[in-house]
DNA sequence: CATGAATGAGAATTCATTCAT
DNA sequence: AATGAATGAATTCTCATTCAT
């Protein structure tokens, strides 16, 4: 079954890849809130109404173009994830697929790190976080499940998954963001290493 | 010599107060963009009008609120890292300080997460950058030379010290937005011995 | 002399038939003001810009909608007002062709009751008057010149025959809407009767 | 007890009576449906936000104008109706309440016209028929109830009162319309007494 | 000082109309 | 001829800010 699609078909994805792109070179300029339909459709070279088109609201674009990134991520993090490695070898290759997605998606950071606080009325809020947080939740779940079973098989110690997997996982989207904001940031492999090294060992000198 | 303070300095000091207070209490609920003057001032049991006697505009309203929490967790952090203690008890001091903070100003955490990526136009994110930026990046200036020391002191091992500072304040914060989420969160010397190990050695297992 | 049609002269008639008929469907659902392109295409089974192949705008499209569902109300009446009957039973013959027209086509109800106050800007409403109202004058004039020879022929008492034609025609439009508006409305032939002899000979009670 | 109204209460008053006054001009000009906030604020002098001070948003606007008008018609008219007078001089007194109502308030006619069909989608619809029809309903009932007892009390012939009621409402509407529409319309009484006499005694001639 | 009514710039959204295919 | 994606003018509504009282 060779996938097919129809002319129509792909002009469709286009658009709403080039939509979905210039919003989120939008909101990395302006942060979400503050961007704006009518600065996204110039953004894509397309008039206003054409975002209607492809996305029922302001709300269902953003969220939309959260999800299709997020979704990209996923699968590369996934990926890494599925090797059979060693723990430290894990989160490694974990480290190193989040950098190189963000310096080669450098403008979904701020829209990845807004979603994690939605705002408005309580009803947005809920919309938000029904759609978009369970993304979010669901690649921190999988990475606590994956420091469970590293307790389990003893390579590391005992503690509250969770909260290992939210500070690991925070701490290192801070050092995506540091490097985003530096004009020359160090080699990935060296933030990487640097990263892992200290949640391995701890940063306490040894004799 | 006492400090003198006029009736009026007081009345203005206690209006000061109470507008800021409710903008925290809005926009911990409604998000930073989300939050109006007519609610702020509703919650404040003030004017709309009132608010411009003390604030410039919106803008300035915002940045004055979030610096005068941080001011204040800055003070707390401050006393904590003035004792001279082991980098260790150090790191101990300065969690639980920031911990007991935010459990005592639930309000503050969205206005300080939300100040770090500074939303709107241009100008207005310039202004926020110098205004709040400048705050939260002193703190983790303080932090990073706590860091820099004990490696010249050989209590811990040499690294990037802004890297470890960055991956440790943004971890941790991941861990209070967390605690003030879940409705019974364990006991703050519980996560903060967590966080202090973890950091202080690792999650690597030793036999 | 047959009237012939080409192939494309049936179709193209068949295609303003489909058109004008889902026109009136959605006004009847929606409101003139309210019924859009957009609806009247799909309820029609054609896309949007089929309908501008047919029609200069919109505003084309419901004028001739509703001039041609007019001009056979028109025909209909006129055929009841050609035979040579007494007043009385004219009167009843044209609120029967009436009754039953409007039953047969509900939908063009509510098209036919909103034309009588053209909407928007001046230039539009001049154009609406002048070819739709001019109908709708049309058939009030030929309905008060027949009740003008009546009275000439002293058949009904002399009063401005203008008035009367509007009060008749437009509470009997009332009666129209009502029994539309009601599931199991009286037979036609009830109400009519009702109004017959309403106008003929009043409400007064007689001895 | 004096009916005591605050400076506040008379200006908000009068800013509503001006914002409605306005709505119903323009409204008399362009029609329910094409009348913009826009149009209504330069009509009343003032700006489109103020509207929103004092309704929430413009379905608000339009139905509390001709709720407000419509009670104005309701009391005129029903203070004609409470005299104790036989129902020829009661049904004199009506249209001359609504003959004179209309000619002092002509915008009102556009409005009171087009709320009986409502317009756009569904929700809409039935929000202006519980809010605006079920006035008119109150009209139309409380005519229906004076037809009804006069039957009883053998004053008129015995009919469908409801029908009665709708025949002569509508079509005396048509006359007012007709009136405002020509410059020079006969005197109220004349065109009164035309309506009076025809529905008493209808159109045929007597020997 | 404090108030809150008034303002109007600006944002989201709709929809008649056009035109390349 | 038929299509329907694209357009952008027009519309509703919000909200920071001002200012007369």
């Amino acid at each position: 079954m060779l996938p097919f699609k129809s002319k129509e078909e792909v002009v469709q994805e286009y658009r709403i890849k080039s939509i979905q792109e210039a919003t989120m070179r939008v909101i990395a300029r302006k942060g979400t809130a503050s961007a704006t339909m009518q600065e996204i459709a110039e953004e894509a070279g397309v008039a206003k109404g054409t975002i209607y088109l492809y996305f029922r609201d302001r709300d269902e674009l953003v969220e939309k173009t959260f999800e299709s990134a997020m979704l990209q991520l996923m699968e590369i993090i996934g990926a890494a994830l599925e090797r059979d490695l060693p723990i430290e070898e894990k989160l490694r290759a974990v480290l190193m697929a989040k950098f190189e997605f963000f310096s080669k998606n450098r403008e979904f950071l701020r829209l990845y790190l807004s979603l994690r606080m939605p705002e408005g009325p309580p009803e947005r809020q809920r919309r938000q976080t029904t759609n978009c947080q369970s993304q979010y939740r669901g690649a921190l779940d999988r990475f606590t499940r994956i420091l469970s079973e590293a307790m389990e098989r003893d390579e590391i110690r005992t503690a509250d998954p969770r909260r290992l997997a939210l500070f690991i996982v925070e701490g290192s989207n801070a050092v995506v963001l540091e490097r985003l904001n530096s004009d020359a940031p160090p080699a990935e492999e060296a933030d990487v290493a640097l990263l892992v090294s200290m949640v391995m060992d701890g940063i306490r000198k040894r004799s």
